[in-house]
DNA sequence: GGAAAAGCTGACTGTTCGGTCAAGAACTGA
DNA sequence: TCAGTTCTTGACCGAACAGTCAGCTTTTCC
């Protein structure tokens, strides 16, 4: 209960005050920590031990910055939200469809090959209810589905695309390129590979996208898909 | 220890034996509550009690079934991974790319609108790594899709449908059916819906089955979907 | 250099949970 | 009816876990 213990989830957001050096790299440890540990057990399997250890700090350091299992969590989860609606940005009404569509679907799938520990995350929090996440969901997201919906729906009347509906559209694009993360351990087996690689993910990302792109119909892009490394990372 | 202990989750599977009555019934709803639970909260977060509450039986009375939590939930797993290879036998040769195409996304949406727990209690144990069906996916799983990909490609050289990677378009299917039971919470908050009606499947079904027919440069049904009620359940 | 603040942590606690057990009730078949 | 089998269940146990705390060290700032 020392003053100190103020101090925790909600100064995560705050990277503008002058907190300690000490405390922002172990939060940051912490939280990276926390976030591969609970994608490979989900909330109830993962155990502040478990983080503690992976993190390379005793339990009880956890708690000195965190106060509790579930605050962690949902500075886990604040870090991965946040990330989760820039990249639809690209969807504006005078873009190209085209190149809307494949800056998006590029930017999800390297996210699901650069983070997937995040996405899993996530679509464990969903899976079990979302309770976490529902001012999110219907706010947030909620809103931004609505205005970009109305950007495709603008494109789908202006003759740019064929008709779909917006949303179910949206649904599909999340559903694939989020799969490759979430999944990965069912897609590594049925193909027999070991691992994903770079490689591999291009590949896939080129075949997603031209599945997508057919399915809006609009024409395949002629020039091969080249995956970059730099892909922005708040963690 | 009794000699009754060693009668579990393996009996499950035996249908035709003369098991008793009692013994029947008490592992269909033990199995049935534990598949809602599990699906509500993944393997670490349910409980035995919690199963028991919902099978209105004595805790103990579940360790006399299924002598662990993990005998009962690789039984609850058992029963979903039969069910999920069956609709894709529509693939074959000779059939109509379009016409087995639709069977089977109208089969897995129809899975989703009807057996989410199931669905829910499967991307659960893939997203945590998939230690219990390890073998599902890289025997059974796999050699289905290596013969229903080739199925794919023949249709492909055949010029019955536009070139894609068979396992990316099969991996694609999965992940939008699935997405629908999986992320229904998100789905719902996104649309502003409380519950997703039956009616609301039967649009999204025909939507995603635009998408995928159209991904797939199959032409579009004239014919609207009209979802059935009749959905084969083992559970 | 020194005092206050921030950070650290081993040892501890109360609770929750999976699993056990022994004694009895209900069912079965001859 | 009766013996054997199957089923039932409250009470209990030990392990694992989140969270606490008091006393300590390190850092910061004047």
């Amino acid at each position: 209960m020392a003053k100190a213990m103020a101090r925790t989830a909600a100064d995560t957001t705050d990277t503008t005050s002058p907190q300690g050096r000490i405390r922002r790299e172990n939060v940051e440890r912490i939280l990276k920590a926390a976030e591969r540990v609970f994608a490979e057990a989900g909330f109830a399997g993962a155990t502040m031990a478990d983080i503690a250890e992976r993190a390379g700090l005793p339990k009880a350091n956890l708690h000195y910055y965190f106060g509790t299992k579930d605050e962690l969590y949902r500075a886990v989860l604040d870090n991965i939200l946040r990330m989760w609606l820039a990249p639809i940005d690209s969807f504006t009404p005078d873009a190209d469809p085209s190149v809307a569509l494949t800056a998006y679907v590029i930017a999800k799938m390297e996210a699901s090959r650069t983070r997937p520990h995040a996405s899993k995350v996530f679509a464990n929090e969903i899976l079990h209810g979302g309770n976490q996440v529902e001012r999110f969901l219907a706010e947030d997201l909620k809103s931004l589905v609505d205005a970009k919906a109305g950007v495709i729906d603008g494109w789908v009347a202006a003759g740019r695309m064929a008709p779909v509906d917006a949303r179910q559209f949206l649904f599909m694009i999340w559903a694939v390129t989020q799969h490759y993360a979430d999944f990965d351990v069912q897609i590594r087996k049925v193909l027999g590979r070991r691992s994903l690689t770079r490689q591999d993910f291009a590949a896939m990302t080129a075949e997603v996208l031209r599945m997508v792109l057919r399915a809006a119909g609009l024409p395949e892009p002629e020039i091969p898909i080249t995956p970059t490394d730099s892909v922005p990372s708040n963690l």
